[in-house]
DNA sequence: AAATTCTCCTGAAGGC
DNA sequence: TGCCTTCAGGAGAATT
């Protein structure tokens, strides 16, 4: 379940490996993913060079002299780069072969895609509402606060949504509302200022905790199955029902929010 | 407009 | 051991 950090990881693995690398062509095994893989797509990438990669959210950006290729690890897509070529497995959908060496696009559930656009990517229909990176300095307390006014959405629900932030999954929302002491099904307008900067504060530790334990465990993208495993950083609540609470030893429940698994602790979340 | 539910898919886990 | 059922989840689409 790639979330923020570990397609964070992704981007650092392969990019050096791919930046001026040029385009031979492109194997599609199976172009149904969330959305057709473009069936031009070899010959719309053929002979370009890659002038980067970038993350916007959980999307990473290839970038061509003619455009950007969009892609998103969905819930089980993996990257690696293969110095030769291996016989692909079932669910391995896509190889894209440069001169040196091949990407390969790995996605068994298939909830991932991969887009081309010519226009700014950043005006793409995926990418154009999304919030502000989490990461980032536009993101804090205040604006979540701001934002949050009249809103009545359980405050998970509102962390999660990608207009309010970008790449806040189910894990690090439940994480991080642990670590502020909220309760998650709170509505988001009930939260006042100090605990959105409390919330904020803790959505930026953890991921940048995760991306730097994905950084340090892994792994070279080019010698392993390109899975960033789940980071060595030990969750709190996600995945604990049951358990102890870690401040508290009072047992965590697990709750369901639109659908989501939700854990938390009764006594420390408020 | 805002909030909730549905949908895609397959592997893992649990029940018997 | 093996079959069947249930569940997990990112995020846009559909619905309320």
């Amino acid at each position: 379940m790639p979330e923020l950090p570990e397609v964070e990881t992704t981007l650092q693995g392969i990019k050096p490996y791919l930046t001026d690398e040029i385009v031979l062509n492109v194997a599609v095994r199976h172009p149904r993913l969330r959305w057709p893989i473009p069936s031009q797509l070899a010959n719309i990438l053929r002979n370009q060079p890659v002038l980067n990669v970038t993350r916007r959210a959980k999307y990473l950006l290839f970038s061509f002299p003619l455009g950007t290729l969009i892609l998103h690890l969905g819930m089980s897509g993996r990257l690696r780069i293969l110095s030769t070529f291996v016989t692909p497995n079932k669910h391995d959908h896509v190889d894209i072969y440069f001169t040196q060496k091949i990407l390969r696009f790995t996605d068994p559930r298939r909830f991932g895609a991969l887009l081309w656009t010519e226009d700014d990517p950043s005006t793409h229909p995926l990418l154009k509402n999304l919030g502000p990176e989490p990461l980032t300095q536009n993101f804090s307390g205040e604006y979540l606060f701001t934002r949050s006014r009249n809103k009545k959405i359980a405050v998970k629900s509102f962390i999660m949504d990608s207009k309010v932030v970008a790449g806040v999954g189910n894990i690090y929302a439940t994480e991080a509302l642990f670590a502020a002491g909220i309760h998650p099904k709170k509505a988001a307008f009930k939260v006042d200022l100090k605990h959105y900067q409390l919330l904020a504060k803790a959505i930026k530790r953890i991921l940048r905790q995760a991306i730097q334990q994905g950084g340090t465990t892994l792994k070279d993208f080019a010698k392993t199955d390109g899975s960033p495993g789940y980071f060595s950083i030990k969750l709190k609540v996600y995945g604990q029902s049951g358990n102890p609470c870690v401040k508290c030893k009072s047992r965590l429940h697990s709750i369901r929010i639109n659908q989501r698994s939700t854990v938390y602790c009764k006594h420390c979340q408020k």
